[in-house]
DNA sequence: ATCCCACATTCCACAGTTGACATGTCAAGA
DNA sequence: TCTTGACATGTCAACTGTGGAATGTGGGAT
């Protein structure tokens, strides 16, 4: 449902051909809404259809530029103001931190460690383009609170991933010739307790 | 494609029926690997088919027990060890915070103070669950890890949302008499920079 | 005996996502 | 002139996800 609202925040400053969007999504929004060209071309023609954008001028290749509509903008204005975010409710890290048990302690906690590496390594990317954006123009407003997000996010992804590498590995340590049964809770299943909530928005 | 894995984890260690096994998703694993009705039957019959599980019992009313084969449980271990977590891509909440320029400040912040306000209380809902897990029964080992990072991730978003709130409220402040401009970045597009990774896993 | 709720399974229509495929045009460089 | 890569659009089939609906059974309480 939200990439309809991307396209028409994207356009909301500035008309744009699909191509365009197909860029700005690439480039800007790929790691904050990733869409792809069946979806953004599809949407685009839903939401001419439906009144929201309408194809203010043609060019050269088949080109269409396109621009909101008032109701497209009231439409905006709608979603951000009266909706809730969803919340995400699936997380393949997590999932797998569940069934480590499965694994060795040495194997939990070299997928522990390679989460913190990955961790750091994008951390590091995001410092990077920080660097960047504080020398070469004006950073968007809004894309350096995404920004900060980004690097609060990995940072503590990364400084969680080691604490658990570390418990993992400690458990070892305390089990010692009771490795396989300490490698399980008490009843040897991991989901027997409520589950935290992990979501992400 | 992971919920077939959630599936296999949670059979690894104890046979159940597809309905037990929906209890286990909508109790444990419910924000960790969100699964309908129709996903998960479907997905035993499937795994059934290509052998991955089988059923080890019959019992009252239709029930069907099944139990992982040794062929499933090696699935289950290659996707532990040979395959990396998939990362997310869309995050509705950071997608809104990309067109917060479309609102007036006070109405952003609003956004970014209710953001706060949810986390907070999420935050407060994991605390609770980290007593009631303390006192009841050993938790489980990997769910306690999973825990904890349900507590960072809300406390890190919190964080940042009180932040982000400060700092769009501030540039009221600083704007002053230039309120509308302010609001924007140079170009009045929030999306020229590259954007920043904020993908979860 | 009857009722009701939990146990238990199967199925549906629709929407969203993926990872391409396909075709055509323009403009710059050789 | 020809080539090539970027510009530009549209479409496809398969899969996953959603939010139910539907049907039937067992067992405990009344």
């Amino acid at each position: 449902m939200s990439l309809r609202h991307a396209v028409l925040g994207l356009l909301a400053d500035t008309s744009a051909s699909g191509y365009d969007l197909m860029k700005s999504f690439e480039t800007s929004l790929d790691h904050v809404w990733h869409a792809t060209q069946s979806q953004v071309y599809g949407e685009l023609g839903k939401l001419t259809a439906a009144g929201l954008l309408e194809v203010s001028d043609e060019g050269p290749r088949g080109r269409k530029e396109y621009v909101v509509t008032p109701a497209g903008r009231d439409e905006l204005r709608r979603w951000l103001t009266e909706t809730e975010p969803v919340r995400q409710r699936r997380n393949d890290t997590l999932l797998r931190v569940f069934f480590l048990g499965e694994l060795s302690t040495q194997e939990a906690v070299g997928f522990l460690e390679r989460e913190a590496e990955r961790c750091a390594g994008e951390r590091a990317a995001l410092e990077e383009v920080e660097k960047t954006v504080g020398r070469v123009e004006p950073f968007s407003v809004n894309g350096r609170l995404a920004l900060e997000f980004g690097l609060r996010l990995a940072t503590m992804q990364e400084e969680w991933a080691r604490w658990a590498a570390a418990q993992v590995g400690a458990r070892e340590k305390a089990a010692g010739a009771q490795d396989g049964a300490a490698s399980h809770d008490a009843s040897g299943r991991p989901v027997e307790p409520k589950d935290p909530e992990s979501s992400e928005r």
